[in-house]
DNA sequence: TTCGTTTGTGACATCGATGTCATAGTTCAT
DNA sequence: ATGAACTATGACATCGATGTCACAAACGAA
């Protein structure tokens, strides 16, 4: 019933020439006649042949393609950033092929082997948390993104997670909060470490007391964030304000407040997210803007991939911007004394 | 400097027997005295050995992973999708690598051939608009999700587009409102099509008026449908209440009326969206559940991939509940008579 | 006219792994 | 003891395309 499939040697036959004719006209190689040329690509179009891109780049070692990995796909900021190297990669006729480490350190790793083997021709990866020494020799080009590779000194794109963190919890205490609680991912990742490190020193720089009740730590998704600020609002001393280390659990964060009628606490989100601004208080936040780190990592891979030179990684730093709407603007709550 | 890659050969000289006995360690095949195994295993750990997946497939022909396609990752509808493909295929031991048409039907088809070339084991692809005829004669197992392929009869996951609209548009109607607007992208996507032709029907069933100028067509994304909504808004005989037929859209929707503080219009949207529920009011919607879709359709595709029967599509349709927030029931605002 | 070039083409090896089949050495029932 | 039935292993072809090199024909220069 199926049709095999069309190879280089049926339409050779066809044509009656030699693969090797074919896959000339097939490369665009100069060398044919121009009455070889037509004859051949006649056949190709009646056959409807299509190059085996498997084989092909078993044979030529690469092939046009960006392998992107990411943590998780349903993360908006992770998706945007696919979305912004699709857009380029589409500009500059590459392919793309993009899957997610589902959090997990042994499907991360098998995950990056499978782009290897597929033989792209270089990959962007946000790390979760494997060490990967294992690229150490590899040629293939990899810029990293968001956050550094444990074990690997290479290229990467990321934010001053600390100074911006410190920054975002500086901006709430100078509304007069002086309990501000931490809502923060698992601290074996990179970026949850610095962001807490952020804001504790902004707590020592300031001379805040730091409590320990007040940090909520292991949130790895807006789920987890949602309990873990109920919990907050259920616990005596209950803060003034948060600060949500990742734009994801500040959608937990809002949606509890919301729920618990506890809109009056300030709160401050660690990157953008859809509906932020039209919230009821409109959300201030940092402005993590993956598109801006995506484009960046893209014209670094372009480069690499173009030059070869892998010999000195590149750490490009981007700096974020406050957008203040509200949330992050409002007083501290005058405390009911519970009777 | 960077080391040459390992191949089987390698493994082979190191160890003192043929590629072949490698390779059926590899494989765990049993044919091998476990003195053998051992030391060939030993050599592969020393040397660090990976299987080179390119090479393996061009010889068998198909490897275990699954492709899978959707028009934009940022859509989250098509995220949190993938998102469960993905944790399936976790647990079945598959890889899976993603791909976005980018809306784009050159490439989407060039995408298409690309994981065909690649040989993955089969294919989910929530399809544009690219006439999918070309696929007909191959023999890779392919379930189509949200929409029916154009021009080839293929085993398909969807939503009954025409019923559940109308629904949502009947449902408005019951609360008072006969100047409802459509926000869609563009009608030349199936889904859209049919979700417009359930807005239309509904009123008619209903005796209802239609008003073209209500209808704001290719809204392809949150900016546009938000732009739409302004227009809509700033026009004479501003409608009571919207049908957004995409979860996307509506982000911009419900943007647009809260920013032109006319949040009095009531709206329904087909699809949930994150912070739907913590908006006020509180968005109504048909609970377009890609969850469900993306499992139904792995099911599907892991029985194809085993079975490779491919001979009798099965359509599925998975209906839809209404969860009915507030904004869905809202009473038609008494028209303000302009002076 | 003869030799060096250029041009068009094909034979063959190769990329890395696996299927097929042959074969030498064992084991076992008769 | 002897042929049947395994077991463990390797030689070789193969998947589909491309690099290398050889070579015949046509061309141009002396």
């Amino acid at each position: 019933m199926t049709r095999r499939k069309i190879r280089l040697s049926d339409v050779a036959l066809a044509a009656g020439t030699s693969t090797k004719t074919v896959s000339r006209v097939i490369n665009g190689d100069a060398r044919v006649s121009s009455d070889t040329r037509k004859r051949v690509q006649g056949e190709v179009d009646r056959l409807g042949y299509q190059v085996d891109v498997m084989a092909r780049s078993l044979r030529k070692g690469v092939d046009d393609t960006v392998g992107v990995i990411v943590p998780t796909i349903g993360d908006p900021f992770f998706a945007t950033m696919i979305e912004e190297i699709e857009s380029i990669a589409l500009e500059q006729n590459l392919n793309v092929f993009i899957a997610s480490n589902s959090r997990t350190p042994s499907t991360e790793r098998r995950v990056v082997e499978g782009m290897l083997a597929r033989r792209v021709a270089g990959m962007i990866i946000a790390p979760f948390m494997t060490d990967f020494g294992f690229l150490a020799n590899i040629n293939t080009p990899v810029v990293f993104l968001d956050r550094h590779a444990n074990g690997l000194d290479s290229d990467v794109v990321l934010v001053d997670d600390f100074a911006e963190s410190q920054k975002a919890v500086i901006h709430l205490a100078s509304y007069g909060h002086t309990r501000i609680a931490l809502i923060v991912d698992d601290l074996e990742i990179e970026t949850s470490r610095k962001r807490r490190e952020g804001y504790l020193a902004a707590h020592v720089e300031l001379g805040l007391p730091i409590d320990e009740s007040l940090q909520f730590l292991g949130c790895t998704n807006a789920e987890a964030a949602e309990s873990s600020t109920y919990k907050m609002l259920a616990q005596p001393g209950v803060p003034t304000a948060i600060f949500s280390a990742r734009s994801e659990t500040s959608l937990g964060v809002v949606r509890a407040l919301h729920m618990g009628n506890r809109t009056d606490i300030a709160m401050v989100s660690f990157g953008d997210f859809v509906a932020a601004d039209i919230l009821s208080p409109a959300i201030t936040v940092l402005d993590h803007n993956p598109r801006i780190l995506a484009r960046i990592a893209m014209e670094r891979l372009i480069a690499l991939m173009a030059s070869g030179e892998t010999d000195f990684p590149s750490e490009t730093i981007v700096p974020l911007h406050m957008i203040a709407r509200g949330s992050g603007e409002l007083p501290p709550t005058v405390l009911e004394v519970s009777a």
